[in-house]
DNA sequence: TGACATTGTCGAAGCGTTTCGACAAAACTG
DNA sequence: CAGTTTTGTCGAAACGCTTCGACAATGTCA
């Protein structure tokens, strides 16, 4: 291995020289500084990380902690992960992956060695247990999604309030008054998903402010779950004339060709809204209007956050994305 | 932060005696290893890793270079990346991710800067570049597929080759004669993914051997491709009495919902065996007989190897696990 | 009982960085 | 031109851990 000492010895400098002219903490002269990076890519000198780390440096990793479920969905997922990685590349910083069964033990574990300069944690709960934990580690870190009370520590997320009442009112502005809704597994309710609850709530509350009706149905991930919930809704409800979606591509898919095999024409016989998509609404067989979950922005976001927090900058700014509508035709008046 | 000073200091014995207690490396009287013990759990010390490397022990982190492509299966590689980090922490290891754009230099970066003990490399091609990396780098590692000429390098990966054998066998012995394959993407061969190249050999072998007519069709991932490679297979393939998929689940459920479009029943009208499959067989509209891609087990193999590299042991035995066939009577007799 | 192993513990060196304080030499002041 | 500031460099300490060699204290054997 090639130290910095070598490095030193080479272009016939001391240590702490050559340090400064890799951090550019003083001022180091030019043919000096030349010599120290021609013997650098000479010699291929990589600075050792676990001497960095102990002389208190940064250590240029973030973990990533990132609890997938039984009734999680792969690519959504999957979607999350590489794009937090790809905006901490951004940063020049490396992920340390904590998943499920490991994403709050993990994080004790990695953040208490030393070894990692804050955590991203995706998977949030209302009152997620990783919110006092990090306070305990004293750790930098940020949230997709709401963590209960966390003023101290920044937070992004798609503004699903503001989503779910958009949704009920542009259904509404077009005559919509009985609402079918299509939601995630019942898992996700069941561990408090702070999203689903947030809108839920706001659903519930603008539609009854509208006086519209809505019923829901949750949707596994298992085969048919999509086709069920579809089935049920039309032929229990009376006057439904439009469905929300609020789940993954799978359901929706199956629900889609439902409806083709039925003979239903969208949006002429039923309208169709998908509130947070983390698909391609625009790649469905029968494309849809609504709100498309901003992934990337909402990790990069998270990222950007988590790098201020080991910065020190002080006050971390949490985010709400606003929902972004996109018209594709799915929905029809009904005045 | 809690150092190793500090629990000496309060058990009253020397740094290096905790060390000891801690490693196990000699032999620590009874009553002070449990004075240690409580020392340690009272004021909550965790070793600092930057120390610990730098004192040349493990870092107990390894890479997991995982590329992703356009045409790439989501679920799958999420499966793939899952299984590693789950075999990784059976080891007491994390894992660092280095995903696309970055599955080469990411390996460069990491490695070079001692922050890993080894490297899993998965997608891997037939003279795969990272193979030379690692020697360059001195550093352990294991692949998740066969990386060109590596002696020195352990790879696990199912028999591709025998997979492809065993499907051909299975068919010619139930008296098929004109074969359909439907296959990955086409940028899969393109991109010399190694156990394509491998079953797609070994199956025009098998073929040919037993005088077996066998048309490919290679589906993309975008909608339809499923549907459209069946059709042109039934449509143009005169005799066609079997199809064989060695390609994602959305291809093959594409496919199986034209079947039942069309009105061919399976087996009766056309056999289905599916090769490598990356999914659950069972779970399917039309379960499917075939072989399964033992995601978790290569995953498991990968992942000790680089363990027994990291430990010194010698010689890293490379292994190609046997296709397990399931049947669940996709696949009729044409005698 | 004296010679010799074994056991339990300690002090100190070393791992590769960063950074502080020191200090010549050079460059500005008035 | 003496006095001050700036610039470029160096030596040494510090970070937290492992491990080697040393050495009492104890146990074992002939």
């Amino acid at each position: 291995m090639v130290t910095i000492k070598d490095v030193a010895r080479e272009a016939g400098v001391s240590i702490s020289t050559v340090s400064y002219a890799l951090s550019g903490k003083r001022s180091i002269g030019e043919k000096t500084r030349q010599r120290i990076a021609e013997v650098i890519t000479e010699l291929d000198y990589n600075p050792h990380l676990g001497a960095k780390m102990l002389a208190g440096e940064r250590t240029h990793l973030i973990a990533l902690s990132a609890p997938l479920h039984e009734d999680g969905h792969l690519p959504t997922h999957m979607r999350f992960v590489t794009e937090v990685i790809r905006a901490a590349r951004r940063h020049d910083y490396d992920v340390v992956m904590l998943a499920t069964d490991d994403e709050v033990r993990g994080i004790r574990r990695v953040g208490s060695s030393s070894i990692i300069d804050g955590v991203v944690s995706m998977g949030v709960t209302t009152d997620d247990e990783r919110l006092s934990l990090l306070r305990e580690l004293k750790l930098p870190g940020s949230f997709i999604g709401i963590p209960g009370e966390s003023a101290d520590f920044p937070y992004v997320d798609l503004d699903f309030a503001a989503a779910a009442r958009q949704t009920v009112q542009r259904l509404a502005d077009q005559g919509h008054r009985s609402i079918g809704l299509i939601g995630h597994p019942f898992g996700y309710v069941h561990r408090h998903s702070g999203f689903i609850e947030r809108f839920d709530h706001a659903l519930r509350a603008a539609a009854s402010n509208q006086g519209i009706r809505i019923d829901v149905r949750w949707a596994g991930l298992d085969r048919g779950a999509g086709k069920q919930a579809i089935d049920e809704l039309i032929d229990n409800i009376p006057d439904l004339t439009a469905v929300i979606f609020h789940c993954n591509e799978p359901v929706v898919e199956e629900a889609e060709r439902r409806l083709v095999e039925r003979g239903l024409n969208v949006p002429e016989d039923l309208s169709l809204f998908a509130a947070a998509a983390s698909y391609d609404l625009a790649q469905l067989e029968i494309p849809l209007s609504g709100i498309a979950l901003p992934i990337e922005q909402m990790c990069a976001q998270a990222v950007d956050s988590v790098m201020q927090c080991i910065d020190q900058i002080p006050v971390p700014t949490s985010t709400l994305l606003e929902p972004q509508f996109v018209n594709r035709g799915s929905v029809a008046d009904h005045l």
